[in-house]
DNA sequence: CCCCAATAGTTGATATAGTCAACTATACGC
DNA sequence: GCGTATAGTTGACTATATCAACTATTGGGG
């Protein structure tokens, strides 16, 4: 290749840590993708977590969402709860089978990041994340 | 967002960039897609342009490449005509609706593109696309 | 207290994108 | 000429994404 334009780059990347995570969850695990696995970071992260907050933080539409925390808790991995003060809310939370199948999969994933970043510096890393972090500011909306 | 990963970085950052340039490209002209584009990037830059050069450029299925082909042409923004050394390649070259609406693209391109680096100086456009880049490689097959 | 706009989530239908495997046609080495 | 490699096409399928209509609940104003 030439000089690669941003353009490029960022749709060739994208497409490849697609198709990476995607080999790697499939070899280690069930049937999850990279969205399934968005989902069970954000409900780890998130306390009281619902599937607005995560249609919030994925930026996804609501439907696409809605299957996909269908199917986690199908697998048993994710089960959901009423809030008792607003019953709209359906508060998700892993059980424990997802709580194990989370732990593998972080270990998973640091493979991946690892092969991802080889022969890159600490700041090469910081630095590609905080202009990736301008940019997904710059056209969010 | 707290600190934001690697993973969630990328991922946010090819979402948002496939639906700007959607919108970009949607509002300006007709049905044309990201893959498309790229396409017609390809084609321009390459003398002598095959199907197979696109797809070894962008890596997809060459099904899908064929697929997308054919739509350009439909949309006779592109010709194909065997080589006359080898009948199987089939070159591909712009028509003249297909220089038009290519230069018309590049402007349109050109204003995501600095709408995307917005904030962002010369060093850290190159070094971001140079770090994708070697991300590529790593995890290239 | 009841109506209504707003919010959370669900579902159906459909569109778009990506993948796999089988197939045709031509080319090239021997 | 024959077998194998290469370029491209096609069908069938799966995965992802999007839109719009719908239900259930909530909270606020009359």
């Amino acid at each position: 290749m030439p000089q690669t334009s941003l353009s490029s780059a960022l749709f060739t990347l994208a497409q490849s840590y697609r198709v990476t995570v995607r080999e790697a969850i499939n070899a280690n695990e069930l049937g999850l993708n990279a969205l399934h696995v968005r989902c069970l970071h954000i409900i780890a992260e998130t306390q009281h977590c619902t599937a607005n907050d995560i249609v919030a933080k994925t930026g996804r539409d609501k439907a696409q969402i809605a299957r996909l925390v269908k199917e986690l808790i199908k697998l048993e991995l994710v089960s959901k709860c009423a809030d008792k003060n607003d019953k709209r809310c359906l508060i998700l939370s892993f059980t424990e089978q997802g709580k194990t199948l989370f732990s593998r999969l972080q270990i998973a994933e640091k493979q991946v990041d690892s092969k991802l970043c080889e022969g890159l510096t600490e700041t090469q890393i910081t630095e590609f994340i905080s202009t990736a972090t301008t940019m997904i500011n710059n056209i969010k909306n």
